[in-house]
DNA sequence: AGTGCGATTGACT
DNA sequence: GTCAATCGCACTA
């Protein structure tokens, strides 16, 4: 069911490791997908790391949104990254969506993704993002509202969660923001596996 | 107007 | 394990 925006957390970290077990809802022309958050990555208003963190510009002002909103941008000129704004209005911070397991409509996403691996399909924040056909038309999209993109809950149970630093950053990396669940297969680079 | 740099991926040794 | 492709965007002048 839907997520509304005053469940989300306040804050960035509390969010990101709150997300893990929620569902990314997908609605296209195509069909409906649907995928379990099980990594993420936290982006604080003061971290170096993050987009916000000179100010607003054309390319992140959706990291600005108040908390539960879409913000889309294209990594290294080829992979799309989804990421859920945290906080409140006017504050730049935001999740990285990491990871998803999927649960629903894997047969769009192999074609989306143009491969039938299936731990392939989601494993890595580029590549869940072209699975679930995620682009800039989706940009600031509330995601506590159906729609075409929207996250939801269930009644799963989350298990472990671990903790490590960010991937790919050269900047402020040494703080713990990345959670993950433990021995998820679909969890990208370290901590996939028991560790 | 020009330059340098990534919150990655996929191909290859 | 290593490494290059690739291009939108922020920054400098």
């Amino acid at each position: 069911m839907l997520i509304h925006r005053e469940e989300f957390p306040d804050n960035t970290v509390t969010q990101a490791k709150w997300l893990l077990g929620k569902l990314v809802v997908r609605h296209t022309d195509a069909g409906l997908m649907i995928g379990r958050i099980v990594e993420t990555e936290a982006y604080l208003h003061d971290d170096e790391a993050a987009h916000s963190f000179r100010g607003m510009t054309p390319r992140n002002r959706s990291l600005f949104l108040e908390k539960g909103h879409a913000y889309v941008y294209i990594a290294y000129g080829v992979s799309m990254m989804l990421n859920v704004s945290a906080g409140k209005a006017g504050v730049g911070t935001g999740v990285l969506l990491r990871a998803l397991d999927p649960v629903s409509g894997i047969e769009l996403m192999e074609k989306n993704r143009g491969i039938a691996k299936l731990r392939d399909l989601t494993r890595g924040p580029g590549r869940l993002a072209q699975a679930f056909a995620i682009d800039l038309s989706l940009q600031g999209l509330d995601l506590c509202r159906k729609g075409e993109l929207w996250l939801a809950k269930d009644g799963h149970k989350v298990g472990k969660i671990g903790a490590s630093k960010r991937i790919g950053i050269t900047k402020n990396a040494d703080p713990l923001l990345r959670f993950f669940v433990k021995d998820n297969p679909f969890v990208s680079g370290p901590g996939a596996l028991n560790r």
